[in-house]
RNA sequence: UGCCCGAUAGUAUAAUGGUAGUACAACUGAUUUUGGUUCAGUUUGUCUUGGUUCGAAUCCAGGUCGGGCAACCA
């Protein structure tokens, strides 16, 4: 046998590499990961990279990952969120092993605190916001320590107890550690661990009125739940000295942190606060519209958990920062949904075609394949009649050349039905075209074409008088520019204009008549689509997903 | 002007001292009852300057460029 390495297995990402050589060194037997949002607003695409990261590497290596809220700042955080936050992790396709809460841990981490400031290491500082900042120095050069950083540790313990028992205002008093007032990470320079918040939280009510800030919280949840590999994005790597000093001086579980960079898309905005503007001023109608890149609003525009799996896995780990161009990500979604999706015929611009030489009152029943990527090759029927709908830019008076379509004296193919010449052109008194009158080759029948006639051109169609009238959106780019967070000014002053497009005059074939908020479908030569959930008894409203790729419109742009 | 992180085709991402590869995008062409799909092919890259080495994308040093850090946010 030849000795040709088989088809080289997919490399290894950083992260899986820093598992692979824990795991043969034994440091761990099986991993632990965790999902750690923050319910104040919905998942992004960006988070659906960071659940594929965490979810995937315990399913691929073998442990578990938790879900857990990074809930310490009851002002910001809600359980609509909450709620919101868990469906759209099962949307994609994972389950937790544990669902966790950090304020699940606030008496554990008050705890901590104690125990920091008995070792000396935390003190209780009475200085505003603004004189902390200022004592803070700057990155370039060194800040001082207070009076209050002398405070003796009983002194600390009474005052951190007081604090909790409610007995000061907001913002009269912190916890400190006592680190390093002259570190050049400024992260060193005695952070705030807790600050008082007389404010109700989403899970413990009004039991606390001071809370843990982030640097206090989150490796210390991690360390409770044993987790080996925190994953987290690049902004946090400052944080990770400490991170692990905390671990350290308090103790517990060594957790380890890594970070990798975020996901960002081009032509729109990734982060919570920006999007929540958008919902909030009314850009878009909620957290879940078709246009926004949160994960709820791919789902409603129709894309499939599979494809969204696929592009995270497509778009890598690194720790550069990236823009990924939108294109993969409808890569992605078309691969899917061509394997997948049922074929209908739907008129968005209806042009009237008569055949003149089909009987009146005639229906034919045609049949046509739902997806002829599918080897089971299931098949709907079309009804055929004398009247017709094609798309109105399916018919030019005088068309420029490699245009393949219905033009006078032309012949096309109507999918799956026959092949029809145009013979005359109606124009209204202002010249528009109203009717184009056809004859159809009746010995061309789909299937059975005898006729020896060519044709370049085949056009989607529906039958007049069975065609279901509906309406169908078309979404496109949020912005107008690549990464509207890095221009000059508001990023909302670079919003698209024309990112909704809602077509009202669309007639689709009877076969939609079933339609089901899950399929998902192809509308012949012009892209995928699905029911979206504003559909009433009365009317059916479609999402574009995404277009089909269109060779002839690139063709057009040429011109 | 302190500290930290990073730099490989248009965009991402491999190559872990030994032939710069893959995907998306772009462009040709073939097939096609979707101008879709599929197939075949083409173009495009190691930030820079030195050094180490038989050999450097990879190691070392200097520079350049990009990003992050001075919230009682996470």
């Amino acid at each position: 046998m030849t000795e040709i390495k088989k088809a080289e297995e997919k490399s290894l990402n950083f992260i899986e590499e820093i598992i692979e050589e824990d795991l043969k060194a034994g440091k761990y037997k099986t991993i632990t990961t965790r999902f750690p949002p923050e319910p104040n607003g919905y998942l992004h695409i960006g988070h659906a990279k960071s659940i594929c990261l965490n979810f995937g590497l315990t399913l691929k290596y073998g442990g578990k990952t938790n879900l857990r809220f990074d809930d310490t700042n009851p002002i910001t955080e809600d359980t609509e969120y909450v709620e919101s936050i868990k469906s759209d992790v099962q949307w994609l396709g994972f389950q937790w092993a544990n669902e966790l809460y950090a304020s699940d841990y606030f008496e554990q981490l008050y705890g901590f605190a104690v125990k920091l400031i008995q070792k000396g290491l935390a003190y209780v500082d009475d200085s505003t916001s603004e004189e902390i900042a200022a004592q803070k120095g700057t990155p370039t050069s060194p800040g001082t320590r207070n009076q209050y950083a002398e405070r003796s540790i009983e002194e600390n313990l009474r005052l951190f107890e007081e604090m909790r028992a409610g007995k000061y205002a907001d913002g009269k008093k912190v916890l400190r550690a006592k680190v390093d007032m002259a570190s050049p990470n400024m992260h060193f320079r005695d952070p705030i661990l807790y600050r008082i918040k007389h404010a109700k939280h989403h899970r413990t009510g009004d039991a606390w009125c001071i809370y843990p800030m982030y640097d206090f919280a989150h490796g210390q949840s991690d360390s409770i739940e044993n987790i080996t590999h925190s994953i987290c994005t690049l902004e946090f790597i400052p944080h990770r000295p400490l991170y692990d000093w905390l671990i350290n001086q308090l103790e517990i579980f060594p957790s380890h942190q890594y970070e990798f960079a975020r996901l960002n898309l081009n032509y729109t905005v990734m982060s919570k606060r920006k999007l929540k503007q958008l919902v909030e001023e009314k850009h878009v109608t909620a957290w879940d519209d078709p246009r926004m890149p949160t994960i709820s609003g791919f789902r409603r525009r129709g894309y499939t958990p599979e494809s969204i799996r696929e592009f995270c896995e497509r778009v890598g780990v690194a720790k550069r920062d990236n823009i990924i161009e939108y294109s993969l990500l409808e890569f992605c979604i078309r691969e899917h949904l061509n394997k997948i999706a049922l074929r209908r015929m739907v008129v968005f611009d209806p042009l009237k075609v008569t055949i003149t030489n089909y009987p009146e009152g005639e229906v034919e029943m045609l049949k046509s394949e739902d997806n002829p990527e599918d080897p089971e090759g299931t098949h709907r029927d079309v009804p055929f009649s004398r009247e017709l709908y094609i798309e109105r830019e399916d018919f030019m008076e005088n068309p420029p050349k490699k245009y393949f379509r219905l033009a006078p004296g032309q012949v096309v193919r109507l999918k799956s039905a026959y092949i029809i010449r145009c013979e005359e052109v109606i124009k209204d008194a202002d010249g528009k075209v109203t009717e184009v009158r056809c004859t159809y080759i009746p010995e061309s029948k789909s299937g059975s074409d005898t006729s020896g006639i060519k044709v370049q051109g085949t056009l989607h169609w529906v039958s007049v008088a069975q065609a279901i009238s509906c309406e169908v959106r078309e979404y496109d780019r949020l912005f107008k520019v690549e990464n509207p967070a890095n221009e000059d000014g508001d990023f909302k002053d670079y919003i698209n204009p024309d990112s909704l497009k809602v077509i009202s005059t669309a007639y689709a074939e009877p076969a939609l008549k079933t339609a089901r908020f899950e399929e998902r479908y192809q509308f012949l030569r012009k892209g995928y689509f699905c029911l979206d959930k504003d559909t009433s008894e009365e009317r059916m409203i479609f999402n574009r997903t995404v277009t089909l790729k269109d060779a002839w419109a690139k063709e057009q742009k040429k011109g």
